[in-house]
Order: C-alpha cells, then sequence, then structure tokens
DNA sequence: TTGTATGCGTTATCAG
DNA sequence: CTGATAACGCATACAA
C-alpha cells in the first residue's frame, strides 16, 4: 500500500508538499498541486488514518455502548447517532453490554486503549459501582449519557421525559373511565423503573385515585415477567380494567396472557404499554403506546458530544435534553368503562 | 495519558522490557515483572492501540457493511457478527448504506483508509458496478459476503437457502390445498428475489400446477407496494386463496390490506412470508413464516472472515456457506381449502 | 535477560 | 512556498 512518501517521489516533491495539498491548509503552486494529485491518483494512495490519528491525537471515533442492538429500541437510537457521526466525519464502533457492568467496565478499557474521541453510553446500571465512568471522566473523555442518567454523576445527557410519558399515558385511561388500572414496572433500582413509574403515580394522585398496591407489580422487563403478571392480574378476585406495561417486552407478554386466558382487548381489557413499535402496528390488537424519539436520542447525543469535543469548556454547565414523547391511542384502550366495569 | 516511557522510568526499566512484559512473549525476570505491573497499576497505563495498529500492521478491527440497522432482520446478524469478533479480540464498525452503491463505495474508501483488517459485506447491488470490491479483493483485503452473493465475483459468503426456505412454504400450502398462490418479490434485478422466486417456480413446478402470472407481482420490498398489491390481488376478479411475501416488510403491507377490506385470515385468505418478527408472535394473526438464522449468519461469517485473516491462503478456493431456514407453520395458514375455495 | 535504536506513516515546525 | 526533520507511542531486531 501507497504511503506518502511514494506520492512525493513520484511527484518530485516532498512530503511535506504533499501533506500540504492533502490538508489543504497551506497554499501550494498550481503546478506542484497537479502534479502531487495525479501521483495520488496514479498510486490509488489512500492517507493512512492509523498514523494521522497517532500524530494528530485524535481518532475521528466515537464508542457506543448499548445494552442490546437486538432490542428494537436501540437500532433507531444507532442509526440516528450514526448519521450525526458520519455527517461531521466521526465514525462509530458500537458495543452492546446485556447491561452487564463488568463487560462494561471492558468495554470502557478497551475504546480507552482504542483513544476514541468520545463516548455515547446507555449505562449499564444508574446507581453503583459507576467508578469507571466516573475515573473515564476526570481523566476528559467527554461522555454523553443516552435514555438513562446515573445518578451522583453529573453528566450531559439526552433522555426522554418518561414520567410525563406516562403520566398522559395513564391521564388518558382515567378519562376513559378507568380506575382500577396496573402497572408492571421493570424491577427495582433501575431508572426507567423509577422514572415510568412516576408519571403513574403523579397521575393517580391528580386524579384522586387511592393506590392499590396490588395493581403495582414489579417485572423485570422480560416478556415472561409480562406474562406472569398479567395472568395473575387478570385471574385475581378483583381485576384491573386496564394494564400499562413500562416497556414494550412486557407487552408481548401481557398480550399473550390475554389470547391464552381467551379474552380480547379492548372488549374485556384495556392494554397500553410504553414504547410503540411500527412494525406490529398492523397487527392485532392495534396498541395505544407511549412512542419515544429514538432516532433523535442518538442523533442530538452524538451532536452534542462533538461539540463537547470541539469545543472542550471545562467549566461549562452539563446540559440535559429531555425529548417528549407522543401518546399514541389505539383499538386497545378504545373502549370507554361503563359504570358497572370493563 | 501516561504512555510505555512514562512506565519504563517509572519503573527504572527499559522501554523495550515494559513492552516485553506487555506482550508476554519474552522472560522477564520476576523482579523486573512485578516493578514494571506496579508502575502500569499506579500510572493507570493503557497502551495505546493506535500506535501499536501503526507498529503491527494491523488494526483488529473490522468493518461491517449493512443495509439499515433499523430493518429487524440486521440486528441479530450485526449482534451475531459483534460477539464472534469480540471473542476473537476484534472490534467491530458498522456502516449503512440503505443500498446505496454511492453510499458503500464511500464507505469502502474510509475503511481501507482505516485499515480495517477485514470486510463484512452485505451488498448494495449484485451485478452492475462492483469496481470497488473488486479493487479491494485485488490488494489484498479479505471480504467475507453475507446475505447476498455479488455476481460475477467470487468471494467467500456466508448466506441463507432462500429457495429452499420459499419452496418449503410453498410445499406447506400446496398440501393444505392451496393452488392459487400468489407470490410478491422485492424488485427486479435483486438477488433476494431472484433466489426467493426459485424457490417459489420449483415448487409449482415441482406440483404440476400452471403458473399464472396475474398472481407473480413484483414489489419493491416495502410496505406500500405490499399493500398496494394485496389490495389489487384481493379485489381481482379470480383472486389467489394464499398470497406468500418475499419479505415481512411487505407482508405488513399485505395484513393492513387485509384488515383494511375487512378481510380475516386465515379465514378469507391464506398468509405466509419469509422472515419471522419475533415480536409480532403474540400478535393476530399469527403469520407462517420462513425463519433465517440472522445471528448465525453474522458469527459465522465473522469466524471465517477472521480465519481468513489470520490465515491468507492466497489460492485456496472460496468458501460458500449456505445455513438452512426454517418454516414455523402457524395460524394464517391453517385453514384447509375446500374444493369450493377458500 | 535487558537495553538501544530504528521505523511504522503522518503532521507540524522551522529554516531556506 | 517548499523541504528537511523531529515527534506521535509502540514493537522489534540486534547488541550488550
Amino acid at each position: 500500500m501507497p504511503t506518502i512518501k511514494d506520492v512525493a517521489s513520484r511527484a518530485g516533491v516532498s512530503v511535506g508538499t504533499v501533506s500540504n495539498v492533502l490538508s489543504g491548509s497551506v497554499t501550494v503552486t498550481d503546478d506542484l498541486r497537479t502534479r502531487v494529485e495525479e501521483a495520488i491518483a496514479e498510486l490509488d494512495y489512500r492517507p493512512n488514518l492509523i498514523a494521522r490519528s497517532l500524530k494528530k491525537r485524535q481518532t475521528n471515533t466515537l464508542g457506543m455502548i448499548i445494552s442490546d442492538i437486538v432490542n428494537p429500541f436501540f437500532p433507531e437510537m444507532v442509526r440516528g447517532a450514526e448519521d450525526a457521526a458520519a455527517a461531521a466525519g466521526y465514525i462509530l464502533t458500537t458495543f452492546n453490554t446485556d447491561d452487564r457492568v463488568e463487560r462494561e467496565r471492558q468495554v470502557f478499557e478497551l475504546l480507552r486503549s482504542r483513544r476514541v474521541d468520545g463516548l455515547l453510553l446507555v449505562v449499564a446500571l444508574v446507581r453503583g459501582d459507576l467508578s469507571h465512568v466516573r475515573q473515564a471522566v476526570e481523566e476528559g473523555l467527554p461522555i454523553v449519557c443516552l435514555d438513562r442518567r446515573p445518578e451522583g454523576l453529573d453528566l450531559d445527557s439526552v433522555t426522554v421525559d418518561n414520567a410525563g410519558g406516562v403520566r398522559q399515558c395513564i391521564e388518558h385511561l382515567i378519562e376513559r373511565g378507568h380506575r382500577r388500572i396496573a402497572v408492571i414496572t421493570g424491577g427495582q433500582g433501575k431508572y426507567i423503573t423509577q422514572v415510568r413509574l412516576d408519571g403513574y403515580l403523579e397521575a393517580m394522585a391528580a386524579a384522586g385515585i387511592p393506590l392499590d398496591p396490588n395493581l403495582i407489580r414489579d417485572g423485570n422487563f422480560r416478556r415472561e415477567s409480562g406474562f406472569a403478571i398479567a395472568k395473575e392480574l387478570l385471574t385475581s378476585p378483583n381485576p384491573p380494567t386496564a394494564i400499562f406495561s413500562c416497556n414494550h417486552i412486557m407487552n408481548l407478554g401481557v398480550v399473550q396472557a390475554v389470547e391464552e386466558l381467551g379474552l380480547e382487548s379492548p372488549r374485556d381489557i384495556t392494554l397500553a404499554t410504553f414504547d410503540r413499535l411500527k412494525l406490529t402496528d398492523v397487527f392485532r390488537p392495534h396498541m395505544t403506546s407511549v412512542e419515544q424519539p429514538s432516532y433523535e436520542i442518538g442523533a442530538q447525543g452524538t451532536r452534542l458530544l462533538i461539540e463537547r469535543i470541539k469545543n472542550p469548556a471545562e467549566g461549562a454547565p452539563r446540559v440535559h435534553i429531555q425529548l417528549p414523547t407522543q401518546l399514541r391511542i389505539a383499538e386497545s384502550s378504545s373502549g370507554r368503562l361503563s359504570a358497572a366495569g370493563n
């Protein structure tokens, strides 16, 4: 593979001159410029970006750490990040942690050894041992948190108005006449569980509906837990008239439970969920859902990160962008509750 | 950020010695070794992989070019690739082309400048101007094609038995009594269209069913085309009794059309599609589908690529791995056709 | 076994 | 405006 030296000798100039025409920052005589350009074309020369990175101390590479690309929430986010990165001349290298901190820690090591210019981070853990991210920040690695905000660590972030989204959806259910609204959360100590449950609690409180502890159930964001909990709820003596799932995966379990029990939504039970799954839009029941702007999370986070990289304003206050969700009302919550119940 | 020099001076040894304990290839006295290790720990030293890459002429980085991570077919493939890459000490940088050749060409340039060790490629175009990939191959870049095989260019590949999968599914429909089976393909000149249509033709021929050109419709792999074509088919004077879509996205359009016409599957129309969407499994109608091992495509392709990188057997014949699909029979094709029609 | 020196391909500094 | 040269951080051949 030809080097800048080969180009220089072929064009009969020095490497400095070649470098100058490449960068375009220094003016070069037309004569020499064309000779260099010809040599580049003839040799099919491609600058070695590794060498350039070493010299310039910047890799034009962004690391991105997510839970799992197979979770349909992430592809759009990654795509948004990649598009924004590409537009600014950066590339993205993505890593899945499955929300395992040890893996996240490994990836941190790797990315820092590879000298990425910045990091887009969906933290595995929102509290607990965050020493690796704390250390990285202290050593000057620009980080933007996506989707979740770690506690006790002030970082730039782009998140979604989770509480507001849930609140709006629960309000919609209440307005439809529901009072016995069950919520399935995603496990104690998780950021998403906490903020989405907040929305539920706010809406219920605002409507003056007393809380029934039996209707606030803690799942684990997995399908099986949605299934099991929904089955329990629906076969209990005093079942809810509506079920809200805190993510779409658990909602799949809920839908499955409803079908297995021979029930139908919205006829027998009203359903709603966080996360819109565009793919399932055409299938029945059409789900009422809280849609989040995944692409925008990735894109805006990346733009913010690149801004931080280019403009390392040390003392600048952190930025916390919070994007709105959108309530999409559909069939699964279209029934109006009569006085007698569902 | 500390360098190998800092470690050396702190441990009171030479950089060569530090390098030796790092690589572990040369035996170092226990005394020196521990001193070096201590210095590394104290300084929180991380080897600069950029510098190492420059010296060793290998980046331990794999490029991956796909159509669009938002298409649910790809996340699993990417995940398979990433897991396999990580297991071998490589990282992956992924790019979306939306099947645009110009973008593919740009990405090729970029990846070659970045000196990736190898490339996982879902080609945008299967015929036409493939000069960029041909040139890359000639210059020694190891490439493994995933999902599609470009024509007139012999490259290692990992694909799926598309024709076999479709054939099996059509045979299933025939066995259920269908003879008027429509197929919606994805546009002329595309690899996937061609190989999947082949499966349809084989199955029909084997069953001795004459082809009805009205039932072989060319879409474009997008939802709208599935919708429009299904609507046409279903409202035609002599409609099919079954519709097979060549990918899941068009099938979404088909499902939508069925619903809009007030029909129901399988009661009024039998449906089947390539690609299983696990997410939609719980929704109605449960779709009969041809499932492909996406994760395995990525994982096996990556292992093959790494094998090629480590073992650049120049003259070795290309390997073409073809993975089997799996037919998943579900509700949408569960009706048995009576003599009178659906 | 350990240290020294050279080069990987660029960029940047500084004379000319 | 152009050319020579010194880093960038590491690995490796070679010498000690």
